[in-house]
DNA sequence: GGCACGAGCCCT
DNA sequence: GGGCTCGTGCCC
């Protein structure tokens, strides 16, 4: 009897087997890889068969038949297999979650693939049979013309139909695929390459070569060109019969690396979450047919058929949108490495402000470091000037916008050139506070901070929340209810007042929800369209528009309040990136970074844009409270209904920790908590926090596994989380 | 996830 | 006794 082992694709935690169901004769073809639909207690769920094997043994329960096969060929590549399973183990995540990753939707779909037919002549016809269908001898003639015509473009189906019936043409089905991308189209542009652009394509060609895993840091200042580097590198890449997969941290923001691949490659596929399911199956359908040379995309990118890569590219490697911030919490930047070490690939992460945790892989030998300290066209990196508004404020400058900014903003606006400002902050008012007892309004759901937005609705920015804004204060009963702070919908109206003439345009979450809204702003934008663009920091990252010149930062060390180990580095990063937005072509670029905390160490080496010291000085901070790059971290939150019952039971698993994983002179183990977490309270359920700090994952993953705590549901398990809390 | 099953509870 | 909710275990 042949007979399959099925993991059940069920979002439980505590379900780690696999069940066993015969294998009806029609379906007999399956192997290992296919998904399956299965009848599984009462319900029909879906599977993925594991493994295929002919037995005799008898068993203790009826063996079920596997119902149907999902798709027609098995979805999961050896590959895709080998990564889900890796994931499982890293993350402590069940087996089902990690497979679903790799699957558009997350549940088994039919996917109705999308068809179009076509009429193509079959031989010659003789004209004067067609006297009285004019409609049949005007079609026969456009055939003529044209090898083939969509059935859609023909008004009249008769004329196909009794064309068909005369055996004169032949209306053939073909599967389109979905893709958003086809139209886009530029000219490769030839470019020399600079001396350093050369020497770290050499460097990364030998091992490209050998077709054996190796990791790169490839640390290039804002305009230094590591788009050409990565586009020379695919080349050698497919040169070589292989495949390049490029991750971005968020495509809508970087179409211009899709831009530049698009005019040098034929076979680029664009791939990212805001696709449509439909579309993203069609794309995996065609990675698995091997037309496709160039994967890009976001973190999702990483779990595609693609197969034989040669060349990993993590650009942008710093960015948080490579960590997903839900289960199982993986992030890319590890994920893509272990992916490149099963493909024997070259990984190359690149970024003009590389993740701390990169920066010192490279200076002890994990990564080999390369550099690009200057821009590709020799363009110097733009003046920065501080303004201090502390200051401002003492000399009766009220505005968001110091007195340097207005004048460099009118000043660009007179010469025809471009600004980018930036805000880290949406809506317009802040918060919304009682001036009698202070209270300021939470989210009811989740206790952050509300936001009052431009359509007079409070916004609560984490988990989208929309509430009236209250008359009198919830806690006093007090009118005087007012709104403070400054977001980008605020901004917007400070930026008119100042330049009534100047055009502007707002890029942040809410002027972006619909698809391909980045795409239209950045490029109207691109085209002159607009003076300013203005917003988060979405205005900051990687695009390269040659007009702009001036660049404005606000509240640029907001994020130093927050009480965070990484709020120095991105601090440094976000000045960076804005920053180097600026004098990109010919014309020089010149940047006000505005602050209140003017005298931060960090700001000013950020102005200059000198990295080195910067991580010079940040890293034995790290190393001294045991933080990344020297330790890694693993969050554990705590939550349920019952406070006291969340607290003691971590509180329980804490002491456990000190007792059986006692830190030893090899492998470093701290660990702190339990604390209430940055969102204390979600939905009635009360949440806490624990923070393990480690040389050694696998023993804190021994520890948890022993526990079981990966398998409880009241308990999340993240590593490498972006926050500690 | 969802369904069955049993305990505990209220209702008339 | 009937019917309701809620926690628990199982699904091949």
């Amino acid at each position: 009897m042949l007979v399959a082992e099925i993991c059940a694709n069920l979002p439980a935690k505590n379900i780690d087997q696999t069940y066993t169901y015969a294998i009806p004769e029609r379906l007999k073809f399956l192997t290992v890889g296919w998904r399956v639909i299965v009848p599984f207690g009462r319900q029909t769920i879906d599977g993925f068969v594991m493994r295929v094997r002919e037995t005799d043994e008898t068993f203790e329960f009826e063996l079920k038949e596997i119902a149907d096969a999902v798709d027609d060929e098995p979805w999961f590549t050896p590959e895709m297999r080998l990564l889900s399973r890796w994931l499982a183990d890293f993350y402590l995540c069940p087996l089902a979650q990690s497979m679903t990753l790799f699957m558009p939707g997350g549940k088994s779909k039919k996917i109705r693939p999308k068809f179009e037919r076509v009429i193509k002549l079959t031989g010659t016809f003789d004209e004067k049979f067609f006297a009285k269908a004019p409609s049949q001898l005007k079609l026969l003639k456009l055939l003529q013309e044209r090898a083939e015509i969509p059935a859609a473009e023909i008004k009249n189906p008769s004329a196909i139909r009794a064309l068909v019936e005369k055996n004169l043409v032949v209306v053939e089905e073909r599967r389109i695929l979905r893709d958003s991308y086809a139209a886009v189209k530029t000219e490769a542009k030839s470019l020399e390459l600079t001396p350093e652009q050369a020497s770290a394509i050499a460097a990364v060609k030998l091992s490209l070569e050998q077709k054996k895993f190796r990791g790169f840091l490839l640390h290039g200042v804002t305009g230094s060109g590591k788009t050409q580097v990565y586009i020379e590198l695919a080349k050698i890449t497919r040169q070589m019969g292989r495949r390049a997969l490029i991750l971005v941290p968020e495509i809508a923001l970087t179409g211009q690396i899709v831009q530049s691949f698009k005019a040098h490659f034929s076979d680029v596929l664009v791939i990212h979450s805001k696709l449509s399911v439909a579309e993203r199956s069609d794309t995996f359908h065609k990675i698995r047919s091997g037309e496709v040379g160039i994967v890009i995309g976001a973190r999702s990118a990483l779990f595609t058929p693609v197969s034989d890569v040669g060349l990993i590219v993590v650009d942008e490697e710093q960015e948080n949108s490579y960590k997903q911030e839900s289960p199982p919490y993986y992030h890319a930047r590890i994920v893509a490495e272990e992916f490149a070490r099963f493909h024997g690939a070259a990984i190359v992460f690149g970024s003009a402000t590389p993740s701390l945790e990169n920066y010192y892989r490279a200076q002890v030998g994990e990564l080999e470091y390369l550099e690009l300290p200057h821009r590709a066209l020799n363009q110097p990196l733009p003046e920065v000037e501080l303004a201090d508004m502390r200051a401002e404020l003492k000399a009766g400058n009220k505005s968001v916008l110091s007195t340097a900014l207005k004048n460099l903003l009118s000043e660009t606006f007179e010469n025809h050139q471009q600004a980018i400002v930036l805000l880290n902050r949406r809506g317009y008012s802040t918060f919304v506070m009682c001036r009698d007892c202070g209270e300021v309004i939470k989210c009811p759901d989740c206790g952050k901070t509300m936001a009052y937005h431009a359509d007079k609705k409070l916004h609560c920015h984490s988990c989208e929340i929309e509430l009236e804004p209250p008359k009198i204060c919830p806690a006093c009963g007090s009118d005087r209810i007012k709104y403070f702070g400054t977001g980008t919908q605020k901004l917007e109206q400070f930026l008119k007042d100042e330049l009534p003439e100047a055009r502007i345009l707002r890029m942040d979450r809410d002027s972006t929800a619909r698809k391909f809204a980045h795409e239209e702003i950045l490029a109207a934008f691109g085209r002159g369209e607009a003076d300013i663009l203005f917003g988060t920091q979405m205005v900051a990252k990687g695009h390269d528009l040659a007009g702009v010149t001036a660049v404005g930062i606000l509240s640029a060390d907001g994020i130093l309040f927050f009480p965070d180990f990484r709020a120095a580095e991105q601090c440094f990063d976000l000045i960076t990136q804005a920053a180097g937005r600026a004098g990109r072509a010919d014309l020089p670029g010149k940047v006000i970074v505005q602050a209140y905390n003017s005298g931060a160490d960090v700001i000013a080496l950020a102005c200059r844009q000198d990295f080195k010291t910067f991580a010079e000085r940040e890293l034995p901070k790290r190393e001294f409270l045991f933080f990344p790059p020297f330790s890694r971290l693993v969050k554990l939150t705590f939550t349920s209904k019952d406070e006291a019952r969340a607290r003691s039971f971590a509180e329980l698993i804490v002491n456990s920790f000190k007792q059986e994983v006692p830190p030893n002179s090899v492998a470093r183990q701290e660990i702190f908590g339990p604390i209430p977490a940055a969102v204390a309270n979600l939905r009635g359920e009360f949440r806490f926090s624990v923070l393990i700090k480690s040389l050694d994952l696998d023993a804190v993953r021994g520890f948890l596994r022993f526990h079981s705590l990966h398998k409880l549901p009241e308990v999340q398990i993240d590593f490498d989380p972006t926050t500690t809390n």
